[in-house]
DNA sequence: GCAAATCATGACAGCGCTGTCAATTCTGTT
DNA sequence: AACAGAATTGACAGCGCTGTCATGATTTGC
């Protein structure tokens, strides 16, 4: 019974135990561990025979601490119930994966305060770097990111001023080629439909730039429409059920915060026998399969969500190895002329 | 200049300058900053001053190796473009999240050799517990995971055996309610429309309820279409159509594999005048919100997402804290009838 | 065949933090 | 005033691993 004040009843084998296992020192194991450069051939073998006969998971904690960089990601989203940023954590996890590290998650709700907390915590685990889709960064925030020296990958919009690097799309420039598009098609009354986009700023963002689109041909919006709560089918379905109250359709062209809410639009129209695009006009974004896939295929700016995780992952991992980066990064989107405007 | 063989141009300030600067050893800083039991009220605030003078970010690495637990949790699920397992990972993220636990992330893409090697690689970040989505668990994977000590939660499906836990429902169950309902509305002929089941072991297992179901009243599936790749919109309404090539319509009922696939069949007979659910009756698996927006809602069955991942997150810390925890926590299911059949 | 280079290995210290145990100071009692 | 007990505080070692430097063991070149 040794007086080993740590709780050593965990059963995993050390590198030492394996090392002595292969009858070799420590730090040769180590060696031989991690590709077995100057270490000769032979006891190469000898080390990854007894470290899978001992079943050895290595401890990275140790590792990090004692003179590695961490292999670990921090990642803060704003939501996990939207598919859209599920989609552009998919493309991360799947290059970060391929370097060998992995994210640590976090999920701020939009909400500021919690974004800085997470951030703060998630620091705490000396990430190699950080990917944010910031709900709204606080001044804090920035200098918190700023003064870590962590390398920070800002996602989804690429207007503001990065912190330090940035991959997305301008949302203000998808929101005046919306508004170009809607334009050229003949449409002069126009709407928009929204979610609380007080707290979604890359969606305040795209209607600012419709808004200005639309200025440019002396365009105003006839109604402005947002509703609390994160954008869903059902919300976007009451929303265009609110507008219509106040606003008669017939030509009129709706623009809706994103796709889930222009569903609940042409769920809408729908129900209410108005015909799509004549009675009703509906564009939305983000190019959601659903949409593209309904019987009347949607009009809307398609963004990629996929790319912007990989390209994102990558330029962390190029940062952090050295290479020389972009600090802004636009991978652009994509108008779809749908059936629905 | 120092000699420090440790790259020392980190400029972030570690317990022992905290310590110094609030004029206590670096353990009572330790103390003040956990809690502060045993701490005086006066060094208390001397050190918490001292610690956001200098914006000191505590070290989880050294603090998780040099005693406590980690408080990381690895989780390991399937896929992330499908949107059940983004919403089971809210769940999970936010009930961890309370309680300061923060998710590292891995996705299989429903490969068993992966999931093995994900698990391996979380697992030297030594989580306090893992949560698991079963690709299809390798006999070596359970080992793995039983031997290394760790509080596993196996998600989604509890008909399995659980290596530790178990949080989810029971899919072959599902499967069956699937099939008594219709019979109960008096189909007859039915047939399954699915993506690749061998590799999602959790749909497979569904479609043998069905078949079960079935068998007790002694009806066969007159077709079993099943599609290569992952289930979508698309490959549902390509599976109706290849389905109907070799199968007349007309009181057929078809079971999908979930309802992204059955929404792509109800787009498939939108577009070619069928009507839903005389000439075709379509069920799905899931209950998500697209399915019940539809003009006519979606017959399916509402898995609980947030809940599989509130109860697993809960039931891992649980574990973790020494409290009792059921082995397996069945959240159950409901049938949700909708206009489709 | 011997100096010079190369290769393989190990000793050592330390990453930043926390558990243990001992030492110190502070109460309240009698 | 003296003392038991509690409240504070600190010294020390060590978590498991890796960077640096030093030491042998081989090889190579001429």
């Amino acid at each position: 019974m040794t007086t080993d004040p740590h709780h050593s009843d965990d059963l995993r084998p050390t590198l030492a135990e394996v090392a002595r296992c292969a009858g070799v020192s420590e730090i040769t194991a180590s060696r031989a561990l991690r590709g077995g450069a100057h270490v000769a051939r032979g006891t190469l073998e000898k080390v990854q025979l007894a470290a899978r006969a001992l079943n050895y998971v290595p401890n990275r904690l140790a590792g990090t601490l004692a003179g590695g960089s961490s292999r670990q990601v921090a990642v803060v989203l704003p939501s996990l119930s939207n598919i859209v940023f599920a989609d552009v954590l998919n493309g991360l996890e799947t290059q970060l994966d391929r370097a060998g590290y992995h994210p640590i998650l976090g999920v701020s709700n939009y909400d500021p305060a919690q974004e800085e907390r997470l951030i703060a915590d998630l620091l705490s685990w000396r990430p190699a770097g950080l990917v944010l889709a910031p709900a709204a960064s606080t001044e804090d925030t920035r200098r918190m990111l700023a003064g870590s020296g962590v390398p920070v990958v800002e996602i989804m919009d690429i207007d503001p001023a990065p912190i330090d690097m940035a991959v997305g799309l301008s949302q203000r420039a998808a929101g005046r080629a919306m508004a170009h598009y809607l334009l050229g098609r003949g449409y002069r009354r126009l709407a928009y439909v929204g979610h609380d986009i007080s707290t979604d700023p890359r969606a305040l963002s795209r209607l600012r730039g419709l808004e200005q689109g639309l200025a440019e041909a002396e365009v105003t919006l006839a109604a402005t429409i947002t509703l609390p709560g994160p954008s869903s089918v059902p919300l976007g379905r009451e929303g265009v059920s609110r507008l219509l109250e106040g606003c008669p359709p017939g030509g009129l062209a709706v623009c809706f915060s994103n796709d889930d809410m222009a569903v609940g639009g042409m769920f809408h129209a729908v129900a209410h026998g108005l015909r799509v695009p004549q009675d009703l006009a509906l564009a939305g974004f983000n190019g959601l399969a659903i949409g593209q896939a309904l019987p009347l295929p949607l009009t809307t700016i398609a963004s990629r969500r996929a790319e912007i995780g990989d390209t994102a992952a990558r330029a962390l991992l190029d940062r952090i190895n050295g290479a020389p980066v972009e600090h802004v990064q636009d991978v652009g989107f994509r108008l779809i002329p749908g059936a629905t405007c």
